[in-house]
DNA sequence: CTTTACACGTGAGAC
DNA sequence: TGTCTCACGTGTAAA
């Protein structure tokens, strides 16, 4: 198509205003930077899946999931700094399905598609076009042309496609891949923190669930529009499915591991300058050495980013990481034995970046399954301020308190409805036959059989033929097979009937 | 009325089969005893309620409650033992207006009041009659005679009438006077506590909310059928109608302080042991000495009953005792200087039954606000539970997880029905006209309504004479003021049209 | 024994 | 400044 790749104001503002300002600065300066090219591809080193297509429909096909999007993490030869790429992704939403993979752009299959392509559509189109022209190299077809309409959560999904992160944000993707740790948000407003600035297309797409779960590859981002609650079934399938990472910390961000510690004790300050010395052992050690095959990564899984890294933001409180599965063993099982490695490598440091309390190990594991209760009871919160409209205060307690009224008024609502409904319905039939009236004489009979009415379909005409003056008392009634027409025989000559034909179409098509 | 006041066992088992097996026990028991005659009525001495009645209509007509009691306490000339007392009440029920008074009996106006009386009802006034005649100075008119119908909640309130308690319980009125806190139950099952041998009454008239208040004269009772949550502002208009209690503790209950040392720390055995000397002490103190016109009672509101009183009972969950404005000065303003009685009867124990901690008193308001705080969420719990059916399991989260589908199911349900109702209405008058024909002549006009059979009132009389063979392509119409009469002819010469008015009629009354 | 859920006291941030 | 809400670590008790 004839779009070019550089990008002029009038551009802009149609960027910005699809996909929103962060977005639009957000793509304009990866734009800027050179695309990361040489970058060893990690995940597929030691036998990623086969085919990730395949996996991802198995997780967004006829499940709530709208799509499904793997963040796959490659690091530079140079430096060995890591960044998470589109890997592959999958997009599923009630009108359109499409499906996307990176080197041969994707087939967008319509499934609803009327002719009518609104401006805002047009203008889907030309931002994904742009975007595939500046980020795209141009031997790859450019799949834009062939969609018809792009729907909120394609364009979130697309545009999601020409993103990239370095692993140094404490939200999104990045964070759960160095925390280790699945992220899963089912509320609103705390989508938006971990959609950094793809924030504006979500809430476009009336996202309200996101989770990012880390896998072998990197990281598996899911989206809904629905609300979907915490399960660990979905994390272990996609374990399952996906694999689990490594060696879940990041390479080179001993920063976390800081943060870790900063909230190891009840109070942060001190503890942390304790244990400061410890953190650089560990940190290079983690650096250093991949212990092949053993969830090491567990041993970080203490330090919740959430609690620590992300612990400014307001949006901490929004945000419930999970443990994994067994991805976590020493959580959930915390009588395992260390492997040999662990053994070898580290001879003292039993509980690294926590303080045991007592020196026992017991506590330890409790404080962190109170952590994780707490924070599963807090994801409830959330979700269900998600689901209850017309919140007064934002505590919990008035929370509980409007979800309860709220309920109350739904039952109420329901009852009525559904009283409504019963009312309704065998009235029509029972209450508006009450009178039959059965004269048999010898070869024939007479049956009357009379309505209410109000009840009676024909009651709109004979009440316009009264309004109008006319009189017709008699009708005749000839049924056929599926219908039945009343034949109504009426006087038009003392006037007042003129447009009689309009009014009574008048009021029947109310 | 010919009631003498002998119980026989049939009167017993009816006894039971209305009020329940407790309630009875209950009232036998009373019966037995002898009426507390010789109190004093402590609280009007200085100055209660010029009209009680006044302030109980106020309290519950156009409100939620069903009815409000004060429980007014008197205390034995003799030796001291206080007891509260029927003082005054109002009941309202959705069809029922009862006002009664102690002394001259009650008034019921009846609202609604047809002529049929159930073998329930009749069973109902006779047990009021037999506990009129039973508890009631024969001088005293029988109020029962002039209702026709007894409600449920009626008869909750009035079964009430003849109830008189020690304070000697940790649950219901007593409990609220001892502790001094209001109480504020807005679960069916955890009511049933505090109604305690009123619970089967209570369950009958499906009470779902009871609160005590303390109040100047002893004890208000308000009770709903509805969910009503805890509102601290009905706590003070009931404060500002019916004045603050002026010594909250009870005179002769140091059981109450032992239960509250025993929850004061956060290892109760251990702090009980060390702070039951200074027990005896103050329990000998506030028994004695009448502190006038000051709020010694907040020194005692730490230890909440629900907390140690009624720890063994799983009903201790379901409780809110919350504070009751300024009723716990210290609580609400920490600041506040101990007053003179205070200083020189105390000079020591400066917080009873809690240690400070470090000393400072700071942080026990702290605590107890913390504590409310709790409460007060687990309040909003209970009641959440109370709304929502299908509960999994009994955990928090669980709950809310519940509580979130359940909403969204009602959410889509109140969809679908709004939904339907919306296609089902227009459909109605809509749809079922949509072919209309007229055909103008010179001086009249044929008018050709057709309908779709299925939607009209006359569609099971067509079709029940096609079934038994019948022809009746033809029928005639009229219209008369507000009925509509069809008309059919039929022949019913070839047989199989036997018994045809009634396969007509059964086929219409289904 | 472990697991799980809960309440408590406490420190901290928000207003 | 106090007041209110929250999350945290801990003790405890039931499963």
């Amino acid at each position: 198509m004839g779009v070019n790749c550089e990008i002029n104001d009038e551009d802009k503002v149609m960027l910005e205003d699809v996909v929103g300002v962060e977005a639009c600065k957000f793509l304009m300066s990866r734009f800027c930077e050179e695309f990361p090219s040489d970058f060893n591809d990690t995940g597929s080193s030691d036998g990623g899946m086969l085919n990730l297509q395949q996996g991802l429909c198995q997780i967004v096909d006829g499940s709530n999931w709208n799509y499904a999007i793997l963040w796959k993490i490659v690091s530079s030869k140079k430096d060995g700094r890591s960044v998470l790429i589109w890997g592959d992704g999958h997009c599923q939403d009630p009108k359109v399905v499409v499906a996307g993979e990176r080197g041969d752009g994707g087939e967008g299959k319509l499934v609803e598609g009327n002719g009518e392509i609104g401006k805002k559509d047009e203008a889907k189109k030309r931002v994904l076009e742009k975007l595939h022209a500046c980020f795209r190299k141009s031997e790859e077809n450019n799949f834009v042309a062939t969609l018809d309409k792009v729907s909120d959560i394609e364009m979130l999904y697309l545009t999601s496609m020409y993103y990239w992160f370095w692993l140094d944000s404490s939200m999104g993707p990045a964070n759960c891949l160095t925390s280790g740790r699945p992220i899963w948000v089912s509320d609103g407003s705390a989508c938006s923190n971990h959609y950094q600035s793809r924030a504006h297309l979500a809430k476009s797409a009336k996202c309200q669930t996101v989770v990012f779960v880390p896998v072998k590859a990197g990281v598996l981002e899911l989206g809904s529009i629905k609300m979907v609650l915490e399960e660990q079934n979905l994390l272990q399938v996609v374990k399952h499915i996906f694999g689990v990472p490594q060696s879940v910390q990041a390479k080179a961000f001993p920063k976390i591991f800081g943060c870790e510690l900063s909230l190891s004790g009840s109070k942060p300050p001190s503890t942390n300058l304790n244990f400061a010395p410890k953190l650089e052992d560990d940190a290079a050690f983690s650096a250093e050495s991949h212990v092949g095959g053993s969830n090491v990564g567990a041993k970080h899984t203490y330090g919740s980013s959430a609690n620590g890294c992300v612990s400014e933001d307001s949006g901490k409180k929004l945000v419930s990481e999970i443990n994994f599965g067994g991805l976590n063993p020493e959580a959930q099982t915390p009588g395992v034995e260390p492997t040999k490695e662990e053994l070898l490598l580290q001879p003292k440091p039993r509980k690294r970046g926590r303080k045991p309390a007592n020196g026992r190990e017991e506590p330890l594991n409790h404080v962190e399954a109170e952590r994780q209760r707490r924070e599963k009871l807090n994801q409830r919160f959330y979700a269900l301020r998600a689901v209850v409209p017309n919140i007064s205060k934002m505590d919990k307690a008035s929370l509980l308190g409007d979800a309860i009224s709220y309920i109350t008024d739904l039952q109420m609502k329901v009852k009525m409805l559904e009283a409504e409904k019963e009312m309704a319905n065998p009235k029509q039939k029972h209450v508006a036959i009450p009178e039959i009236d059965f004269q048999a004489g010898q070869d024939d009979a007479l049956v009357h059989v009379s309505f209410p009415l109000d009840l009676h379909p024909a009651s709109t005409v004979v009440k316009t033929l009264r309004d109008n003056q006319v009189l017709a008392p008699e009708a005749n009634v000839s049924t056929t097979d599926n219908k039945i027409i009343h034949t109504f025989t009426i006087r038009t000559q003392n006037g007042g009937a003129e447009n009689l034909k309009e009014k009574l179409q008048a009021a029947l098509s109310l």
